[in-house]
DNA sequence: TTGTTCCGTATATTTTTTATACGTATACTT
DNA sequence: AAGTATACGTATAAAAAATATACGGAACAA
């Protein structure tokens, strides 16, 4: 028995039950139920069927608090983004304002959206009125957009450009949503887009301005022991990574040592 | 029938079939039988109940495409965070690298969340060694935590601070893990936490030395038509915001206007 | 002691989902 | 032109999931 035998419906259940118990350390039925809208039947199944999958150090029930509390040593079945951890630690009390940052506030226009996700999928190339955030000048352009980027905050697209002869990354913002969007069939098949499936491999460390406690703190925060931390990303997300991880600030608490980029496997 | 009436699962699944068609525009059976699992019997159950929740711009079949198509006029049941629509435009391959940027990188030790949880839910003051990022210095202090607070990529948390005498923001990884963690009970209630309770409202418009197409990019990616982007945040976490909008920063696309702070009515 | 609130288990019933079959329309291949 | 494939639709019986309900135990508070 393993999560992959459940249905989609009880293994989010079950996932969310893992992270109960990782992050907050105890859980309920009571959870269960309000967070998915099952009874509590229902939920004492899942309680069964998540302690079936836990063969070490398994949750046990504590008759004092009334709720099942995680072993010391509780391993997680199933890693969790920061957004599902908070989704489990947060309090949130009725309709009053959110503990976390207004998220949805980046707009993408749908028509936008839906036309290059259509190019995408088509494999046909697009005449775009386009925006230079550096030349600040507006003209229209044909590109063939290959994929989504989400950089954590907004999402881009992956193109390849006519105008340049090269990939680049563009965001739908700087698109004119009013055009008509002229749409062609590509005449010759697109070049390989080297940047897109070369991985970097970036090593990072502490800046060396701060404190050895600071730098622990910092290793702490991300997750690292050793000297450096090891970051494998698609080159042509590079940008973004160093940007939203604001690398070249000033007051950056991680600096690179070095970044290699190799060709990579596969897809 | 509304979204409410269903259950949480099939719920689950109208609402992704609404983002498909709001961002894809298109939707087949297929999309919601690989998604999450089900039949396609069970798909063209989902389709028709969406398709009895939506009574105008109704999606259309469209027999060439062999898929729904979504009508121009297509409005959404419920709005999407940028993942939720990231989740629907990306065309992800099997086991290859992502196209977004990792975000599970942050790190949280489940020890510590653990005990802050327990310390907010039963309302209890602890000790911690806590590492001040600006002096560099570690000390311990009894703190009095109330909430977790996500500023979308690493999770912190309030706490009244014995030591300052306020409400401060503080940071999981800036705790020594290894540490004790003694426990009391609140000898007096806490005080009132009004930057918390507070509400900033900000102004925002794009910024002064940008082109006005440039300006009008602005205005586009962040959703607002007329001068002025109006933003409403817990006071408490206003300095997150800044920073995660890179406010302050010398190439902001943004520029405060002004900003006004009001005690929030209910929670 | 009594009442409450958690937990557990078990059963019958209801709801949801699947498996399957059959029919229509479009597009592609032979 | 005929055949094949793949979308769509509907309908029904069977299987699976979830609910309603009842009963019992442990801890705790009044």
């Amino acid at each position: 028995m393993t999560l992959d035998d459940l249905k989609h419906a009880q293994r989010q259940r079950l996932l969310f039950l893992d992270r109960c118990f990782t992050w907050r350390g105890v859980a309920r039925r009571r959870d269960l139920a309000d967070r998915f809208g099952i009874s509590i039947a229902q939920a004492a199944n899942d309680f069964r069927a998540y302690l079936s999958l836990i063969t070490q150090n398994a949750p046990e029930y504590d008759a004092h608090l009334k709720a099942y509390v995680a072993s010391p040593d509780h391993q997680p079945i199933a890693p969790s983004s920061m957004l599902d951890v908070f989704g489990v630690l947060d309090t949130a009390s009725d309709d009053a304002l959110p503990a976390a940052l207004p998220r949805a506030k980046r707009w993408l226009d749908p028509h936008v959206a839906t036309v290059l996700h259509d190019a995408i999928s088509k494999q046909q190339k697009i005449r775009i009125v386009y925006t230079s955030m550096n030349s600040g000048e507006t003209a229209p352009q044909w590109v063939a957009p290959t994929r989504f980027i989400f950089d954590g905050e907004s999402i881009h697209f992956r193109a390849y450009s006519y105008k340049r002869g090269e990939y680049r990354n563009f965001h739908p913002a700087r698109i004119n949503p009013e055009d008509e969007f002229q749409i062609d069939e590509l005449d010759t098949p697109l070049p390989f887009d080297m940047e897109w499936h070369s991985v970097s491999t970036i090593w990072l460390r502490p800046s060396a301005r701060l404190t050895s406690s600071q730098a622990s703190v910092v290793r702490r925060e991300f997750g690292f022991n050793g000297d450096l931390l090891r970051i494998e990303i698609r080159q042509a997300l590079e940008f973004y990574f160093d940007r939203r991880w604001g690398l070249n600030e000033p007051g950056a608490r991680l600096e690179k040592v070095k970044t290699e980029t190799t060709l990579s496997q596969g897809n």
